[in-house]
DNA sequence: TCTGCCACCTT
DNA sequence: AAAGGTGGCAG
């Protein structure tokens, strides 16, 4: 909330060229993300600025870990950036997934990460909607934004709609930028939306750290974990006190830490995701379902039968009323009322494969119902998509449901997948073409830097390297043909307002 | 490897 | 003042 503002208001530099990277906020931005190609809504215009990019920089060099919690857990550095070239006065919903960065299992031994094995069936994709979503060009480039709350968590079954992923996997944590105006919303033809990736931003998933120097380097820049900050005496002192023994003082993070001299875990690979600049893939859609679509896919993931459901559940304040009979106006209107600040957050179901920006462009009936729950709970809308893989025709749909948005909605609820109001995202019989957004999804990154997955029955354009100086580097996927899809079956659950544990008591 | 609990902090 | 975010650690 306030962090995002206060990290940076940086509205001295609206408008960075592009290319052009910030100087004097270097520090705490990136080179914007290349700009897009999108065709068309605008969408090629946006620039994507990460902040605090240095300090990213610096996990990044030591290899970033994640920890992952059954309840969840938050990601430090925290992923906020700067968003400009947004048209003020249209609505767009931001919102992230993290993706397989590759399909590969890690180890961290000898102090440094290595391969281990063929990754684990990728975990049901999910979306986190930014909780001001739907909110105006205005409103994005006004101020930092932050996702900050979006959670991190193991548990496959996972009840509050946080990211589930699996430990010692790589992951790339993506954004998406979805226009949500009336006249380009999800039920609406020409959903336009793009995609950025920041390769520093990767990182391993673990239940605890591996390398010490990651965990040195989360203690002396979150706040929250200032109790493990110290002088020597302190350490001294603590240590004594905690063993109640004359045991020799240790600094505390030898004592701590498993043995983990230096090396880089990312060894020099980087991997794939790594040293991959960044990318931002734009897209637009011709229509809602071909973002929707997943598209033919590269590369599969296995996925757990539970993946193939989609899974949907819906704010426990959900306001029916609100959902259902919304139109498309609607949701501007609550919007403009709605703060943003208040906003729960929501999540949705991506799928890895696909990636979900269909739940996005709902943002109409969402942002409405969502916005005004009471603020500041993390109501979680979340969906989680099967996930389709790519390949799978079955998969496709990423109808979210909330029960916002009636108004999308075009479809006949009966159907199975089309569940959701969403329609869009069910999957659209024909092969249409994804967005670059959904298809990313899932495949993991590497497959889709390197030649877009997506694409991969298609020519891909060759990457375009219009900023390979910068990081950014985009990589334009273009839509290819789908085959048939079929829709997930889709599972809906409704949260009974079961708040997470920790919420419970607020 | 993973989980639960804990002390210590921030918000 | 309460809620909730951290890493350490034992099991």
């Amino acid at each position: 909330m306030a962090n995002a503002i206060h990290e940076r208001v940086d509205t001295g530099k609206d408008s960075p060229k592009e290319n052009k990277p910030e100087n004097h906020t270097r520090s705490l931005s990136s080179p914007p993300s290349p700009q897009t190609t999108c065709t068309q809504q605008g969408m090629d215009g946006i620039k994507v600025y990460m902040q605090e990019r240095e300090l990213w920089d610096k996990f990044h060099e030591l290899g970033t870990e994640m920890i992952i919690t059954k309840a969840g857990r938050r990601m430090f550095p925290c992923y906020k950036v700067k968003v400009t070239g947004l048209n003020p006065k249209s609505k767009y919903i931001l919102l992230m997934d993290v993706v397989p960065a590759d399909d590969h299992r890690y180890k961290f031994a000898d102090n440094k990460w290595s391969v281990s094995g063929k990754a684990e069936p990728a975990m049901p994709g999910r979306l986190y909607v930014h909780p001001d979503s739907p909110a105006t060009g205005s409103h994005w480039t006004r101020q930092l934004v932050s996702f900050q709350k979006l959670k991190l968590t193991n548990n496959h079954l996972d009840p509050f709609g946080h990211i589930i992923l699996n430990s010692m996997h790589k992951y790339q944590p993506r954004l998406h930028i979805v226009k949500a105006d009336e006249h380009n919303g999800f039920g609406s033809k020409n959903t336009a939306f793009c995609t950025h990736m920041f390769s520093e931003t990767s990182f391993i998933a673990v239940t605890s750290y591996q390398n010490h120097k990651i965990t040195q380097l989360k203690i002396e820049n979150n706040p929250f974990a200032k109790g493990f900050r110290g002088s020597d005496d302190m350490e001294l002192h603590r240590m004594a006190k905690i063993q109640s023994k004359e045991y020799p003082v240790v600094p505390r993070s030898s004592v701590r830490q498993r043995v983990c001299p230096s090396v880089s875990p990312f060894g020099g690979e980087a991997r794939g995701l790594g040293s991959h600049p960044y990318s931002c893939e734009n897209g637009v859609s011709s229509t809602t379902q071909d973002l929707l679509t997943p598209p033919p896919a590269p590369y599969t993931l296995p996925q757990p039968d539970s993946n193939k459901h989609m899974q949907v559940y819906h704010c426990n304040k959900r306001k029916d009323d609100t959902c259902p009979t919304t139109e498309h106006h609607h949701y501007n209107k609550s919007y403009i009322n709605s703060s943003p600040s208040d906003a729960a957050s929501y999540y949705h179901p991506s799928a890895y494969p696909p990636p979900p920006l269909p739940p996005a462009v709902h943002p109409p009936g969402l942002s409405d119902s969502l916005h005004r729950s009471e603020a500041g709970q993390r109501q979680a809308c979340m969906f989680a998509g099967s996930e389709p893989r790519l390949d799978d025709p079955s998969c496709t749909s990423w109808s979210y449901s909330c029960p916002l948005t009636p108004a999308m909605t075009p479809m006949t609820p009966t159907d199975p997948y089309m569940t959701f109001p969403h329609q869009p995202y069910s999957s659209s019989p024909r092969g249409s073409q994804l967005s670059s957004v959904a298809h990313q999804g899932s495949p993991p990154l590497e497959d889709s830097l390197s030649q877009c997955p997506y694409q991969t029955q298609n020519s891909r354009p060759p990457q375009t390297p219009q900023h390979t100086s910068s990081p950014l580097r985009e990589y334009h996927c273009y839509p290819t043909s789908l085959s048939p899809t079929q829709y997930h079956t889709l599972h809906t659950q409704i949260r009974g307002g079961v708040p997470d544990r920790r919420e419970i008591n607020s």
